[in-house]
This record gives C-alpha cells, structure tokens and sequence, in this order.
DNA sequence: CATGAATGAGTTTTCATTCAT
DNA sequence: AATGAATGAAAACTCATTCAT
C-alpha cells in the first residue's frame, strides 16, 4: 500500500482514540503504519507536516462526502431538501468515523500561521462551495416554486451551520439524546421554516 | 491577590492563546501568574488538577452569565426574547474572551473518566438550567400570547443550541463576517420563525 | 516538650517507617512533631545536622542500653553470660524499634567526610565500651573459674559481634525464623563453646 | 557493548559509591555508562526497574560466586571446612567489589512490594542453598567423621551467616582491622568449635 | 521564637528528530 | 529506501531552604 496514505491514516485513527493529534506520538504511528519510526520521516518531515496532511485529507474527504451535487436534478424543493439533509447526516456519520474536525482542533495543531491560513481558507472553500450547491439545488428551486422568501447568504450560510453543526454534535456523543431519524425531520422542519415564503 | 485564581486566570489566558490546555506548561503559568514554579504547586497538586480547576472556573462562568433569571417579568414575549438573545450574545462575548469551552476541550484536557464525568454533568446541567430559564421566563410567555406553537423540549433545546453557537462562533473569529447587532437580530427573527404558532 | 527533641523523634520514627533517612522530608518531620517547617530551621541549620543529631541519639542510646556495667558483681561466669546475652537481646529490641543503624546507613546519609569520621569514631568507642565490659563482666571470670581459653581482643571482638548481629537481625525481621528465647539459648551455648577451655 | 549491561554497571558502581541506590541519578548513570539520558530509557522504562535488574543481577553473581558445589569431592571434613571458608571470602571480595547487597538496601529501593516478595524470595533461596551446599559437601563428612554433633538447620545457619557477615564487614571497611589470612583462620576455628562433637 | 508561603535547582521521564547501517 | 538506536531539549514534579511577618 501507498506508505504515506497508511501513515496519513494510521495518525488520523490514533488521533481519533487520543481525542487530540498532539497527543500522537511518531512511535505509534510508525507501529499501527507497520513501519520503522524512521521511515515516517522518509515521507513527511515533521510531525506538523504530517498533522496538516491528516487535516488536508479530512477536508479533502469532507469536501468528497457532502459537496455531493448530483440527483438533484428531477427534484422539487421539498425533495431536493430532504435530500440534502440525508446526505450531510452520512456525510457527518463518515467523517465523525475518520475524525471530527474542530476549527479548535486546526487551531490547536498546526503552529505555522502561514499553514493556519490556508487550512481556514480551505475550510472556507469548503463552506462557500457547501452554500452554492445549496443555492444551486434547493434554495433556488424553493424561489421558482414560490416556497422560500428571498434572503442573503449571511442568513442562509446560519441555516447550513444549524444543520452540520447539529448533525457533527449527534454522530459524535456516544449517548445521543435525540434518534437521528427525527433529527433529520427536525432538521428539516425547522430549515423549511427558516426560509420559508411569508 | 488570591494566587490559587490567579493561577487560573494565566492557565486560561494562555490556554486561549495557545489553543489548547495541554499544551501550556507549567512554567509559562508561572512566570504570566508572576510567581515561582514551585509556588504552583503549592496550590495545586498537579497539571490535571489546575485544568479541572479552570474547567469548574468557566463553567461557573458560564452559569452566572446565561443564566439570567431577572428582569423578564414586565416584558411580553417578543421583548423576553429580544432580552434572552441580548444577554446571550453579552454571555458569549465575556466568555470567549477568557476561553471557550468545547466538549472536545475537555475530553482532550481531562484524563481522568471520573472527573471527565462530573464535568459532562455539569455540563448537562447548564443546559438543563438555560432551557428552564427560557421556557419559564420566554417560552412560556409565548404560549399565552398564543404566537408559539407547543413543542418539546427537544426542539426547544436545538433553538437554543443555535444561538448559543452562532455567538460563540461569531466571538470565536477574529475576522467575523457578520456584525454582531445584525447576527442578533438574524437570531432573533429566526427564533420567532422557529417557534410560530401556524 | 523539648522542640529539638521532638524533631529528633519524629525524624527517627519516619526513618523507620520509610527504611531510609533520606528519605524523610522535613515537611513530614515538621507535621509529625506539630510545629511549623520554618521551626524545623530555628533548631538545626540543615537535614544534614538533623541525620548526624538521629545517629548520635540512637548511639547513645545504644550506649545505655547495651553498655550495662552493673549487676554482674555476684554472678559467676555462666550466669553473668546468660544476663549479658539477655541484655544484648533487649537493648538489640530497643534500639529496633526506635531505629536500626547500619554501619552502611550511616555511611549513606552522612555526606561530610568529617562527621563521618566522627560518627564512626563513636561507633568504635561503642565496640570497645563493649568489649571491655565483656572482658571485665564475663570473660575475666570464665578466666578466673578456668572456664575459657586465653584469646585476644579481636577474637572476642568476633564473637560479640556475633550475639550483637543475631539479634539485630532477628528484631528486624517481622517472620522471625527463630522464637527468641531459643536464639539466646544458641547463642549462650555458642559463645561457651567459643571461649571454652580446652 | 551490551548497552543494558553498561547501565547497570555504571548505576551499580555510583551506587557504591554513592552508598545507596537511590541517590544514584539517571544522569550520572548516562554520563558514566557513556550514552545520553534517553538512552537509558531505552533500555529500562524506570529508575525502578533499573534497580530491580541491578539488584537481580548482583544476587546472580552472589550465586554464582557463593554457591560452588565442585571440588569438594576428595576432600575431607576439615580440608572441605577450610575451602568452604577460602571460597566464601573469595566471593565476598569479589561482590563487594560490585556491591554490597544488604536487605535495607533492598527494603528501603524497591518500591513496590510484589517485587520486593520477589527479591526477598531469591535471596531466601540463595540462603537455603548456600545451607544445602555446606550441608552436604562439609557438614555431613564431619559426621560421617565422627568430627561435628548433630544439629538442626537453625544452628547450621547462625554458622553460616556468622562467616558471611565477617568476611563482607572485612571487604566492607576501608581500614580493616584484621588481616584477612587470621580472619579466614579464626573462622575455620570457630566453625570447628561450634561443631565439634563433645 | 514561630511560621508557612515562596522558591528554584535538580530529578525523572517523554518524544520528535537524526543518522549510521 | 528502510530502519531503529541514540539523543537532548523540554516537561512535570519534588523538596530543602529562605525570609517576611
């Protein structure tokens, strides 16, 4: 197997378990890997290297697992938006599997300003390509069907917060109050009232 | 001055700065607190022990800043919630800058299962507390001007949930996007939309 | 109560309890004889003067309690070695259970050559206080009654070490192998046999 | 060289010197041994278990010299006796060289008390075979010869134990009073004396 | 005299990183 | 390329000693 994805991934499993990537330690990597210590650095050269790859490839995955942008295209608004609440709920259930990526978390590990910037750059690539394909899909069917009032990205950029954000909290305790089938049925009431035509 | 705070308040200060709790050290506390290495344990017996110390400091915070129980009497519905969202984001602001506390912070900080046990319920008691707080003195109100719709207490704490994280984002980033009286405003709308007798 | 006797105690007693002087903190000696840690400094200038202050009190007491010089005036030889055995048993349980003081601990926790030097001097004037009641006591009688062979110092030196160290060991112990009266009753009929005439 | 073995090597000289095994510090042990800090963490996860192995390692080599069953064969009671008491000095030497293992230093080193059951166990077991070597190789032929009383094991340790302790208190003291050709004489003497048949 | 808060030098231990093989 | 032995800087923590009160 490709040595530095079974790096990649062997750091982002412990640092799963550990709660925190400082926490992992070069050693254990290099044993889950099933490789010498000195052979991690053959293909990072530092600890912090190999911390903003793991989150590189985190955003990669999330960028892979929600951005999704297809089947939309017979749907009505309503539709479209259950739809899309679906997918963040798996999206939410493959990454929180991997590793929940806190902006703390970024904040924390990477030391380099210069890297802190352009791993929030990525994030907010990431959010912004989240609301367009919201606008693209749903949000503007909901306007021609007369649905949704007319609002500004600010507002709608709330709503799609709400709904990853409630979605990361419910993967991520282990004694989730709420069952995540009515979760999305709250979520979804609550995006169609938030935006819905006066 | 009380040096036991004192400590505190230089972990916590350095804790927001660095982003994490584990890794300030000891020494950094010493020399911000003004004091000696030794001098910090003389008041506590251990790192772990001046973490649970600072988690009990900001929960305490917390608790004493949201919630608010006066001043809502002579207000209707409308004005209850405009105070609610008003003193939330005042909350957030005095909060976030001493350090904001995620779950994952504590489950990263607090090794020991026992005390990471005490924490998550006083966790779950400040929310217990804030949803009180808003059905008794907000909610409430709402049902008896008829402009609320009856729901429960799951729904009611995802409402709240929302505001309470846009504002502890919105203080979290240096660069907000969006200023804070609009953020209120938008909130305050949004609940209103949220919880709207058909 | 004296202070400085206090402390010599109480620092006695913890240097039992934890098997090395070196080990007893002045904070614990300070709590056990009821004063405060800066008192501890009011009486000795050091730990160091502390741990000479303990040999000396234990060798004194050795001194008195071993050294006994009376009551063998009308015993002949048998009966005056059977009461110089039974005194070196109970000075030897004594002594345990204030302290144990090993040539090697002395050595270990004195760390100026100079007090060394003296504290093992006043070990040797032990030895030789000894060995010279011995001589006038016990063996100058056996002499006397024919009963023991003519022998130097250092042979005599062997066999009193040889009663000294048994029931040093035998009080250390806690699962002594050997019930004690059995042990003098050895020892008594060794050192007959040690000292016999042909 | 075996970097394991040069650890405690050099822990078990400073501890001589020292005269205490836990005044030995892992720095003067890497800076003795040649190698850095960390590299006795290598090879040893504790101070703790360096000090088990040492101690280990000096009761091996108390076996190994003490215990010599060989060459006993021809001899007979006495010649047996005066090897007997040749080797026992010659081991003496050469372990006091490395260290003197006394059961303070044992009491007041290892922590905790499993090990410490352990560490007793194997000396008890040095003990009873040094018992059984003297039994069969010298104690029987004096019987067989006509030349020692019957006795029971008790008595046959106080003997043995006796020859022990002088030789390591010879080799122990830097100004020994007795030179060691009389000391070995005196020794065969009195064994002879305390086993000789009335 | 008595105190204990304050201190910092010194200790054990961890771990990212290097480098000879 | 791959390795893991070796390293030392840095961290948490201890404790004899000082000194202002």
């Amino acid at each position: 197997m490709d040595k530095k994805k079974s790096i990649i991934l062997s750091f982002m499993e412990l640092a799963k378990e550990a709660g925190s990537m400082n926490e992992v330690t070069i050693k254990e990597v290099a044993i889950k890997a099933g490789i010498g210590k000195g052979t991690v650095y053959e293909y990072f050269s530092s600890k912090e290297e190999i911390i903003v790859s793991v989150i590189d490839f985190v955003i990669g995955m999330m960028m892979d697992l929600y951005l999704i942008d297809d089947g939309y295209e017979e749907l009505g608004f309503n539709d479209s938006l259950r739809k899309y609440i679906a997918n963040a709920y798996e999206a939410s259930k493959s990454v929180s599997q991997i590793m929940t990526l806190q902006h703390d978390q970024i904040a924390n590990n990477v030391k380099m300003q210069e890297i802190k910037d352009i791993v929030f750059k990525k994030i907010a690539d990431f959010q912004n390509q989240n609301l367009k394909i919201f606008k693209d899909n749903i949000y503007k069917k909901g306007l021609l069907e007369g649905l949704v009032f007319e609002t500004n990205d600010e507002y709608l950029r709330i709503v799609l917060r709400l709904i990853v954000r409630e979605f990361q909290d419910s993967t991520h305790m282990q004694d989730a109050p709420l069952d995540t089938e009515k979760l999305q049925d709250y979520l979804y009431d609550m995006t169609i009232k938030l935006l819905k035509a006066e």
